[in-house]
DNA sequence: TTTTTGTATTTTGAATGCAAAATAGCGTCA
DNA sequence: TGACGCTATTTTGCATTCAAAATACAAAAA
């Protein structure tokens, strides 16, 4: 009787601290900007003590740095942290591709193979929104299907981190093609149920997204204009 | 010059942070326990307000439950919890210990073949204690050798939850033979700067101490005479 | 006796207020 | 002109206060 009326509604600092976080994502707040708490309490309409409370989870998440008696700044990742980020997220999704290669039903199989032939098309017509969209989709249905929430919790939580980044990538037409290829090589794992094949091919997708973004990013195409490092 | 005097006094929500951690990692505050803010604030001689952009901290680092509007409570993990978490400690460790084997200094490897001898020295006299410390010693130095800092930081917050519960697993004399087995090969593979060889004997010694864990979880040895599940 | 309902108390959640630290601005002096 | 040091302002950190939700308790009804 309890349970049907699901009313949840999430605690203002659970609010702020979603909100905070897309604008962090999504780099609506610039990496390396200063978090001025008045500012911040102002703009999402709450006092300074849930959204303290809030930026407190985002630090635990890696998406602030806390300067002692100095606020906190959005964090700005070193080309250092990026490497490990990516290096951390290849050994992360490998397990997860074991896992789900080992574990996944056939049902699972069936969905994962009609997102695989969605991001076909719209790797087709070049639509790169849709495509983004449809990668995100088919990563978290492997997750899911590697049956360890805290692997996925710990996935989500490392890619975040590097969400920013990744947002700005424009694709380099080989390496689009060459991630699509990976992308077959992977839903063929999986229909075998092929665990080593699986990690290796997500070990070599993972690797080759990071060089990718170390390019950009070498390239000054991810932070541009900007003193702070 | 500035960088001289460590000052570093750390902001009171982060010293609360670390004394309820450590309480928390310890068992001194029982797993499934209810953490009153009045109380806590009082035992810690500080008002809730710190402590609650603690407790956010630890929120986030897994080691509570946020309950909206009902405060928060230990975690207490479920079998299956704990099942998630040597699954994913397992790889994070042979992430570790791959690169490790690839990375790894001479100084350091002598190092750690100092602390197994150390380690060695322990088990002989069945000194629990020191082994435990040596241990962790010795996964800390591989951790340090895998040259991630991430990887590490991940590693030890999915290890602290995990903590509370093997700070009462008893050896079983077979069990502690095999682990010391385990070690021993770790160095080996170390010196020999073999990774794959490193993952599997990684992977196997922390699938033991799952094994060892649940097994005990399943004999009521941990959460022995409590109700709240 | 058991369940239900209304009230009192406790506890959490959020806003406000106050003190300390950091930053910025300005003037003085070399 | 530029560097140093002082003061004013801003900003963070924490305590206190107030409001809302949950819990505990007791009385009444089935």
């Amino acid at each position: 009787m309890a349970e049907i009326i699901e009313i949840s509604r999430l605690a203002l600092h659970d609010q702020v601290g979603e909100r905070l976080r897309k604008l962090l994502v999504e780099g609506r707040i610039a990496p390396g900007a200063k978090l001025n708490e008045r500012e911040l309490a102002e703009l999402l309409g709450v006092s300074r003590t849930p959204l303290r409370e809030a930026i407190k989870l985002l630090a635990a998440e890696g998406l602030v740095d806390l300067l002692p008696n100095r606020g906190a700044v959005a964090v700005k990742l070193t080309e250092a942290d990026v490497l490990d980020s990516f290096e951390l997220l290849a050994g992360l999704e490998a397990m997860s591709g074991e896992f789900a290669a080992e574990r996944i039903s056939d049902a699972e199989i069936t969905q994962v193979r009609a997102l695989h032939f969605e991001m076909l098309a719209s790797f087709t017509r070049r639509d790169l929104s849709n495509y983004y969209r449809l990668n995100a989709e088919i990563h978290s249905a492997i997750n899911q299907a590697a049956r360890n929430p805290l692997l996925t919790a710990t996935y989500m939580r490392i890619t975040a981190r590097v969400q920013a980044l990744r947002f700005r990538t424009n694709q380099n037409e080989a390496k689009w093609i060459r991630a699509m290829q990976e992308h077959e090589l992977m839903v063929q794992a999986l229909v075998a149920h092929d665990a080593p094949a699986m990690r290796k091919v997500l070990v070599e997708h993972l690797l080759n997204k990071r060089d990718t973004v170390i390019d950009l990013l070498r390239a000054g195409q991810i932070y541009p204009q900007r003193t702070q490092g």
